[in-house]
DNA sequence: CTGAAAGCGCTAACAA
DNA sequence: TTGTTAGCGCTTTCAG
């Protein structure tokens, strides 16, 4: 018995409440998930016992005998990056919000061998439904290793090839676009590229910003392939810092671009006056960053909620729709960007 | 029907497998869950059927069966803070090497009326274990409010008070008072401190870093009580750099050191040559500071290991015991930290 | 509006 | 070694 006086909690069933109220287990059920049509004498009985007696539905039985579940369960390759984090939280306040349980599986720790036994292990139908997060090569390869069966719903690139499932689409390509114009508007020739891995092979920040150069009708260098780290964008921004010609680098996002800050520094070049530096999803750090990083702002919260609300209204078509609510990409201008120190007179084509 | 040529795999029970392969359900039980004393005959005639039509035994079943359910939910304030990130990591891996799933709730989006609701929802026995993250205030009150009989395991400060259920701690005034000594080493007349909240009010890293303090015989000045943001060391950064007989900084973790940094940049007190600033974490990012940061590395993934080690050795007592494996704190020195400038010749006592 | 019966898919005792 | 009989705690159907 604890403080209340009952016994341990964990025991007391349907029947035990039932018993005490003094009607069948089955009203208990009726009241217990709001049935409309009790008594309002007999629902307060019942609603008294389970006070008395600290009852707690069992999500289990409950799942066992309807067939519905209630949970979902995100796979993700790597919640250490900014935007997987923060999808993941919008998606877990959401669902629950909606009382769902939420489960997670982290792709990156899984061996490439054993991700579709562990997919299949997960994605089990009576686990729940799924949100896959496919902004990379893992996260797409979890995706069509998903069971037949199973509701799921994706989140990845606007490029992304065919979606066999119901997706949520991060469209950066107008965003790295716009920020690649931001950077020809402010004086530089060209506009180089150090690129974060994408799920497709095409990536959308890398075709925005080719789009960009070529409308503007200025050379578009071959974009430099990276990782997520800081360290592969130290790595590139040494080659970079090495080419008198570049004075301006879109990263794929901010770590690279810490990174690029780096290499930049080491190689005496400085930031914005010999090459400005502009940074993708805007993490709590930038505006900390020396300098304070220019970067694309994402809702990555607001993509994760409106991942949950798209599975939501596939569950249960009844329900109340919710429209999606993420905020587009925004330029965010911090210290890390300006105009190039000499302004070329365009001398050749 | 799919590729396979099975019906939807979603329906097939346990009894479809028994009459398939002309035995009883309960036989198909014993295989599935590799009970020894079955004919390797039957065994591989039940294990031809489950292939045959694509089974996946129901958790739910088995759980509600059992009363046994193999899932564990980690409760954590935020995961975009480094460490309780890692460590949810580390937890999720080993729960899944395990066959655990693994189910998640950010704190920091709940509101505080209704922690205890959302605690006891899913902290429902029917959902499995616990492990909360208790490293500050918000894990605390959750830890408060988990229901009696549900297991449970807690990641905590050393000097929380007392631990009412199996505790994993993190025991970093050590390091706090070792990275102290090695200011202190260099030659700085003491160490200011700028620290995270804590858990407790009596927070390890600040009795770690105060001890190093008096045990060397300077001055202990007061410490600064900062938030976990960039923004908030910034703030700190700025009072401290007005004072100039600062010169050297612990910071409670690595995003504090970063805005101290920028605040230290923008009064003009350079790193190190007039302030060593050292942080907590080591975050991948650090290297790429700027200086480089002198920071104490922490273990947070083998920590989260070591947590759900504990509780799976909790909940089956016969299973492996699984030693602890965490690595212990370590000072990682980069560019940020060195010897002051001008040794004062100590004038004053 | 309420109750009785049946069963969700599985495991746990027993018995054979 | 295998099969039979009972449930786990709840929802669902159908009577009353």
């Amino acid at each position: 018995m604890d403080v209340t006086g009952n016994m341990d909690s964990r025991k007391v069933s349907i029947r035990d409440v039932a018993r005490a109220a003094g009607v069948s287990h089955q009203t208990v059920s009726r009241v217990i998930n709001g049935h409309p049509r009790v008594t309002p004498d007999t629902r307060e009985r019942v609603q008294q016992a389970v006070r008395d007696l600290g009852f707690r539905p069992s999500r289990t039985a409950r799942a066992l005998a309807s067939g519905q579940v209630d949970a979902v369960t995100v796979l993700v390759s790597d919640t250490t990056l900014y935007g997987y984090g923060a999808a993941l939280q919008g998606i877990e306040e959401a669902a629950r919000e909606a009382g769902f349980s939420v489960g997670i599986c982290f792709l990156a720790s899984v061996a490439p061998e054993t991700l579709a036994a562990t997919v299949a292990r997960v994605g089990d139908p009576s686990a729940g439904a799924l949100i896959v997060v496919a902004w990379d090569q893992v996260g797409i390869r979890a995706l069509q290793a998903v069971p037949a069966g199973v509701a799921v719903v994706a989140l990845s690139e606007a490029s992304a090839l065919d979606a066999r499932c119901p997706t949520i689409r991060l469209d950066d390509g107008a965003a790295a676009a716009h920020a690649t114009r931001y950077l020809l508007g402010l004086g530089h020739r060209t506009v180089h590229h150090v690129a974060i891995p994408s799920s497709s092979g095409r990536s959308d920040r890398i075709r925005g910003w080719r789009e960009a150069l070529t409308d503007a009708g200025v050379p578009v260098p071959e974009p430099l392939h990276a990782s997520w780290t800081p360290r592969s964008g130290y790595e590139a921004g040494r080659a970079l810092a090495a080419d008198p010609d570049v004075t301006a680098i879109l990263c794929g996002n901010d770590d690279l671009a810490l990174g690029v800050l780096r290499a930049l520094h080491e190689a005496g070049r400085r930031v914005p006056e010999d090459v400005s530096v502009v940074g993708f999803d805007d993490v709590p750090q930038a505006a900390y960053y020396h300098p304070a990083l220019t970067t694309v702002r994402q809702d990555f919260t607001g993509l994760g909620r409106d991942s949950f609300a798209l599975l939501h209204g596939l569950l249960d078509p009844a329900g109340p729709r919710r429209e999606p609510g993420a905020a587009r990409p925004e330029l965010i201008v911090r210290e890390s960007s300006g105009p190039p120190k000499r302004r070329n007179t365009g001398e050749q084509s």
